[in-house]
DNA sequence: ACAATTTTCG
């Protein structure tokens, strides 16, 4: 369409007729009516130029004339220069210009002289220049006059004009220039206008516009080349094709044109891609047929295979690069030592780091400040004391990657201690206790000093500290920059200290610093998590003045916590108030009221809520679904919930093994477990694998049936899926199977479940021995109440299981077997009095 | 420099 729209306008333009130059019409009057007072001049001028002079004569005075400044169109000589104007002499004044503006105001003068015209390669040399200026309105209304003033080309001339316009990525244009050329009949491409033409294309990764344009080059007769297909693979590489990549590859291996530079695009891309062995494995086969990468794609594989953490590749990489005769830079060591560091390979780094000294290659503050974070300090003097930076600038920069260090190590006294010595509030030599390094000269902290030092203790809780450090760093000349207030805000709003971070709120914003959107949120994430709708809603009204988006999890916390103590309604309130002010809260925060109501039983109020944001055009995700999913199942409206389930395929989203866990769960407990069983044989059908908490469900949905021999066989099928059992699925099965008058069974699990060293809550002993006095087996129910005991684990005097205990303890004191084991534990002190109230104790 | 909403046992 766009092309359309390009051609339908030049088509336009075509049938305008060259414009009369009023420059040109004056020139011409001047000449047939001279003026007596500017005759002898013309005269001087025509001897020197217009009759007798060379090309290159005339060439340099246009020149001349075009670089003085100001520059007048009427100048005299200009206009007795402008009738033998030749597309030669042209060329060589745009070649003799420095500035493509001057070139250009050249150029379009040339255009308006009467009996001149332009040449394809006028214009091409014009191309040039606008293309390495990267001109691009001036080089698109050329390619359009080139096309108004019908320019025949040469095939070779317009490959050149399509490379001039495709490095600035007019691709459009050209495009639209190249069919237009053809139709007109100003030239007939051949093959290197096409391989120009495809590889201005691949500036533009358009895989459909590059296949096309190949297919119809094919078409005309003309075979592909290595410079065809080059771009071919350079597209399909960015586009990420890896398939088509690899095949175009082959194709050209095949044929034998392989060079480094085809090598590098495919090497460069697998490193983009993340597929760094692939990377290698190319780069080794370069090597075997002795093809060698550049210094610039070495050094962009090395950064690339670092930013994949493939740091050893990257060393092999970098030893190749030296083995082949380049010299690595300060950067490569940066970004090696680095990748060594984050792996916490000191001693590698600490290799390059020799390495490079010896090469004599001074290592920068960054470098220094990654190795410093391991550093013991005692390393970081040694370090600090082996550097010879001379200028002050450095060396607070080595001073600052000291401070990283000790800050890095936790050592925030030391750092502290070291800034204050810096800041010349504490003598030097308290310093030398600390080992630390003595502070050279005077060496004033810079802001950064301060910053490095204040958020170490920022994010270690040491706020006081930090405050107390902030307030001095004024009278040392650093200047607070907004990071710092807001790191600090940010530390006090976290510890709920909110009328100090006001404080530092208003203070910096008379300090003339506009609050950041980071600065007004960490404030509001105090006020949500305190639940103060009212300041809230006052801060937002001021971020809303400032173009500030209230974070959605800090909306989300408020509401949650509203709705947690209660609060629904006035969660409700503050969403139609967020609305008020123009910010549409997110689908997230939704969620978060439509649980709220949930968990407070208000499963109508969500689902009405959940209706009106779809009817504001709000598309819910997975998640918001499996809430109302979730909750409906939980008020026991299955159908309802099923009903949710296809609206939601309807809407094209994927049900997520949560949703199923939902249902699944509402199917077990309203009396359907052989419809939650299909559930799962369903979800293993469908590739959607089952979560424990899927089998956890059914697992305790099979014994609440009655079905404990189902349930153990889940169990086993759960094991043989490789899926893990936790604590709450133990505590599940051991449960449901006591229920089921299987205690024997039960003890079993409990004891892999001791094995898995996972605590058991009271609940389960409880029901192991209320079941095994069920089932007369007396001597192991006192068992385990004296493990109990052993753990001190009993129930709460409100729980219920505290009755379900004192009645299987009063049965056991009175069967003869049991009843001493009881007594000596009551004598013993190991049982709680409320769980033995009701036993005779004579 | 900020990452939020949902599920299992009692």
């Amino acid at each position: 369409m766009a092309l359309l729209r390009i051609i339908g306008a030049h088509k336009t333009v075509c049938k305008s007729v060259k414009p009369i130059n009023p420059y040109a019409l004056v020139s011409l009057l001047f000449i047939k009516n001279i003026s007596p007072a500017s005759h002898s001049h013309r005269l001087i001028c025509t001897k020197t130029h217009s009759e007798s002079s060379s090309p290159s004569e005339h060439t340099s005075a246009l020149i001349s004339i075009f670089t003085k400044q100001p520059f007048s169109p009427d100048n005299a000589e200009l206009k007795n220069l402008a009738p033998r104007l030749t597309t030669q002499v042209v060329e060589s004044v745009l070649n003799g210009l420095k500035s493509w503006k001057i070139a250009h105001r050249f150029f379009t003068w040339a255009s308006n002289q009467c009996g001149y015209k332009h040449n394809c390669y006028t214009y091409n040399t014009m191309a040039s220049i606008l293309s390495h200026a990267r001109q691009i309105a001036p080089l698109r209304a050329l390619a359009m006059d080139i096309l108004n003033f019908h320019c025949s080309m040469t095939p070779g001339a317009l490959g050149h004009l399509v490379r001039c316009l495709g490095t600035v990525g007019l691709v459009k244009e050209v495009n639209m220039l190249f069919d237009q050329v053809r139709i007109m009949g100003l030239c007939v491409p051949n093959n290197y206008t096409y391989n120009c033409l495809l590889e201005a294309i691949a500036k533009s990764k358009s895989i459909d516009l590059i296949e096309m344009r190949l297919k119809e080059m094919r078409d005309y007769g003309w075979k592909s080349d290595k410079y065809t297909l080059t771009p071919v693979l350079q597209v399909y590489c960015h586009a990420g094709k890896f398939e088509k990549a690899l095949s175009v590859f082959n194709d050209m291996n095949e044929q034998g044109w392989i060079d480094a530079h085809i090598f590098s695009i495919l090497v460069l891309a697998f490193s983009k891609w993340g597929e760094v062995d692939k990377a290698f494995e190319f780069i080794e086969r370069m090597e075997a047929r002795n093809i060698r990468l550049n210094q610039k794609t070495f050094c962009v594989l090395i950064h690339g295979f670092v930013r994949e953490s493939k740091v050893d590749k990257a060393l092999q990489l970098f030893d190749k690069m030296r083995q082949s005769g380049f010299d690595p830079d300060v950067s490569l060591y940066d970004v090696l030592i680095g990748g060594l560091c984050k792996n916490k390979d000191l001693e590698k780094a600490l290799c390059l780091y020799s390495e490079m000294k010896q090469l004599g290659i001074h290592p920068d503050a960054g470098i220094l400040t990654k190795l410093m974070a391991f550093f013991e300090e005692s390393e970081m003097i040694r370090l600090l004391e082996e550097s010879k930076v001379l200028d002050e600038e450095a060396i607070i920069l080595l001073y600052n990657s000291v401070l990283n260090g000790l800050v890095n190590n936790s050592s925030h006294d030391k750092a502290c201690l070291l800034l204050r010595v810096m800041m010349g509030d504490q003598p030097d030599s308290d310093i030398e206790s600390y080992k630390l390094p003595r502070v050279k000269k005077v060496i004033g902290p810079n802001t950064t000093s301060c910053r490095i030092v204040i958020d170490g203790l920022v994010k270690t809780g040491k706020l006081d500290l930090a405050l107390t450090l902030f307030r001095d760093m004024n009278r040392v000349g650093c200047e607070p920059d907004i990071i710092l207030y807001n790191n600090l805000i940010y530390g006090l709003c976290n510890s709920n200290r909110l009328e100090e971070s006001y404080e530092l709120f208003r203070q910096m914003k008379m300090s003339g610093f506009e609050p950041t959107q980071f600065t007004h949120n960490s404030i509001f994430g105090c006020l949500c998590r305190r639940g103060d709708v009212v300041a809230a809603l006052d801060l937002v009204r001021e971020m809303r003045a400032h173009g500030h988006e209230p974070w959605i999890k800090h909306s989300s916390l408020l509401v949650k916590g509203l709705c947690k103590h209660g609060r629904a309604v006035e969660a409700l309130k503050f969403l139609s108030n967020i609305v008020q002010e123009g910010f549409l809260p997110d689908i997230v925060t939704y969620s978060a009221a439509m649980d709220g109501l949930i968990k407070l039983q208000e499963v109508d109020r969500a689902l009405e809520l959940f209706r009106v944001i779809c009817s504001h055009n709000y598309c819910p995700d997975v998640v918001a679904y499996n809430i109302l999913i979730g909750g409906l199942c939980k008020a026991k409206r299955v159908l309802e919930a099923e009903d949710i389930l296809s609206e939601m395929v309807v809407k094209g989203r994927v049900p997520s093994v949560v949703t199923y866990n939902h249902l699944i769960d509402g199917w077990c407990k309203n009396d359907d477990v052989d419809q939650a069983m299909l559930c799962l044989s369903k979800m293993l059908a469908e590739d959607r694998e089952p979560s424990v908490i899927t089998y956890t469900t059914l697992v305790n949905g099979l014994c609440n049936a009655r079905r404990p021999d189902d349930a153990l066989m889940l169990w086993n099928e759960m094991g043989r899926k490789g899926c893990a059992p936790n604590r709450i699925a133990f505590m599940a099965l051991i449960h449901g199977l006591c229920k089921c008058g299987r205690p024997n069974t039960s003890l079993a699990y409990l004891r892999e479940m001791e094995e898995k060293e996972m605590k058991p809550d009271t609940f389960v002993y409880v029901a192991l021995i209320s079941s095994f006095v069920s089932s007369c087996n007396l001597h192991l129910a006192l068992e385990i109440l004296k493990e109990m005991a052993d753990k001190g684990n009993f129930p709460e005097p409100l729980d219920k299981n505290c009755l379900i205990l004192r009645d299987a303890v009063l049965k056991l004191s009175e069967d003869a077997k049991t009843s001493s084991g009881i007594k000596s534990l009551i004598a013993g002190g190991r049982i709680p009095q409320i769980c033995y109230s009701d036993v005779d104790q004579e």
